[in-house]
DNA sequence: TCTGGGGTCCTAGGACCC
DNA sequence: TCTGGGGTCCTAGGACCC
């Protein structure tokens, strides 16, 4: 048996924790650049806020509604994830983190009538030690604890138990495809053409139509429905396979100078990343284009690829690639709005083929990169490679960022400065 | 005016090998 | 006119997730 254990509405409760004003008020966070509504607090949702709308889009409604509204804070988030995910660990043998806001939790051998007591209790303490309020769904397989995660949310109860057969049958019943884990929009759009509106619809069609139509990722999550674990719980989390670091400007940029700043600036990132996990790249994307939304504005998108010989983590490489490449395919006389740069192609940093004349993965240059990873570790701006910059032109905006309450002292909650405000939308 | 960011897996088809 | 059989590796594109 598994539980999914989920966050309700979790940006907007991280918000609520450290602002008791915002209770029963109407919350929501926005993505970077405040442009989408990517959380919303129940009364949120009841005002018809849509997951995803522009926020400009929905000015007037914000406002007559006096919602509160916050840019995204990730490192509260992130902190109060870990909080959060530190207690649910101590309820099971084993957990797979499987996102910001849930968790897979291995409740098998666990008598059927202990399995209701034992969430409410999940839920009390996670509630207790950290503010937030989770939702959780038990079930055979990760796919119907995911349905029931989704019931324990529908019927307000906050815990449901999916085992029974003749339960399962009917929750499947009254699940349309759309909503299953693992069937997007496009397989939704297919299979109503197919006449399956159900999940149930969906456990009734023959096994190779599935797998010849689907894929075989299809036909798994078929079986899981079914009650076939096909899906095993993944605790160890797997070394990344590529690492992105990409952003829109709160502005857009014309100059190569500014875009050179942003993009030495996401390639450190990257480094860092890839030198947590002691990985080393082999090639190098780096992309920029102008804002698809402007239809009444010239257009242009490009990326380059680029080999890294021997591969690399070091910073100072990576740049120079990087803004090698963006140099390659920069044209002026455009106002972009984001760039980014991937990194693929990984080796372990330890088995790197050293060539004649390498200098990048001298030992010097090592030591370099792990001091400079100790300076930043408190404040990433410590060092910086001269490429970035010291401006930062091409910044987020960020207009309504919540304090970091548990992740920078001179912002955490304490007399002097704990001034409770509630934000209200006005431009 | 204003529209996010970061990933994974699977398959078909082409290039290439003997 | 006739034109083999069997395999691997890589990539692009499409699907999905949060």
């Amino acid at each position: 048996m598994f539980a999914l254990a989920d966050c309700n509405n979790f940006y907007a409760s991280c918000e609520r924790v450290f602002n008791p004003a915002l209770r029963n008020r109407p919350v929501v966070v926005l993505s970077n650049n405040d442009g989408c509504v990517i959380a919303r607090s129940q009364e949120a949702k009841q005002l018809g806020i849509r997951m995803g709308v522009p926020a400009f889009q929905i000015e007037k409604l914000l406002t007559d509604h006096q919602v509160a509204i916050f840019s995204s804070n990730y490192a509260l988030y992130g902190d109060l994830s870990v909080r959060v995910m530190n207690t649910l660990a101590s309820f099971a043998p084993s957990i797979e983190v499987y996102s910001i806001d849930e968790a897979f939790l291995d409740v098998s051998g666990i008598r059927e009538e202990e399995l209701e007591p034992l969430a409410r209790r999940i839920r009390q303490t996670v509630l207790k030690n950290t503010g937030i309020p989770v939702g959780i769904g038990i079930a055979p397989t990760k796919t119907l604890a995911k349905l029931a995660n989704r019931m324990a949310k529908k019927t307000r109860e906050a815990v449901f138990i999916l085992r029974k057969e003749e339960d399962i049958r009917k929750v499947l019943s009254e699940t349309s495809v759309s909503d299953i884990w693992g069937i997007g929009n496009q397989h939704a759009r297919f299979l109503n053409q197919h006449g399956m509106v159900s999940a149930l619809d969906l456990t009734a069609a023959p096994d190779e139509w599935i797998r010849k139509n689907m894929t075989v990722v299809g036909l798994r999550t078929k079986k899981e429905l079914e009650g076939t674990p096909c899906i095993s719980l993944e605790e160890m989390v797997p070394d990344k396979k590529a690492i992105c670091t990409s952003r829109s400007f709160g502005v857009p940029q014309k100059e190569l100078q500014q875009l050179e700043e942003a993009v030495a600036t996401f390639t450190v990132r990257c480094a860092e990343k890839l030198r947590q996990q002691h990985s080393a790249a082999t090639k190098i994307m780096v992309f920029i284009h102008t804002n698809a939304f402007r239809a009444d504005q010239p257009q242009y998108a490009r990326n380059r690829v680029i080999t890294l010989s021997p591969p690399t983590n070091n910073s100072i490489a990576l740049v120079k690639a990087a803004v090698a490449g963006l140099r390659a395919i920069f044209r002026k006389g455009y106002l972009y709005k984001k760039a980014g740069v991937i990194v693929t192609d990984f080796v372990p940093e330890t088995e790197i083929q050293q060539e004649i004349f390498a200098v990048q993965a001298s030992p010097r240059m090592k030591k370099l990169m792990e001091s400079v990873d100790k300076l930043n570790r408190e404040n990433k701006t410590t060092v910086k490679i001269a490429t970035q910059g010291s401006g930062r032109d091409w910044k987020l905006r960020q207009e309504r960022l919540s304090p970091g309450y548990s992740t920078r002292w001179g912002e955490i909650m304490a007399e002097g400065n704990c001034e409770i405000r509630a934000y209200s939308y006005s431009i």
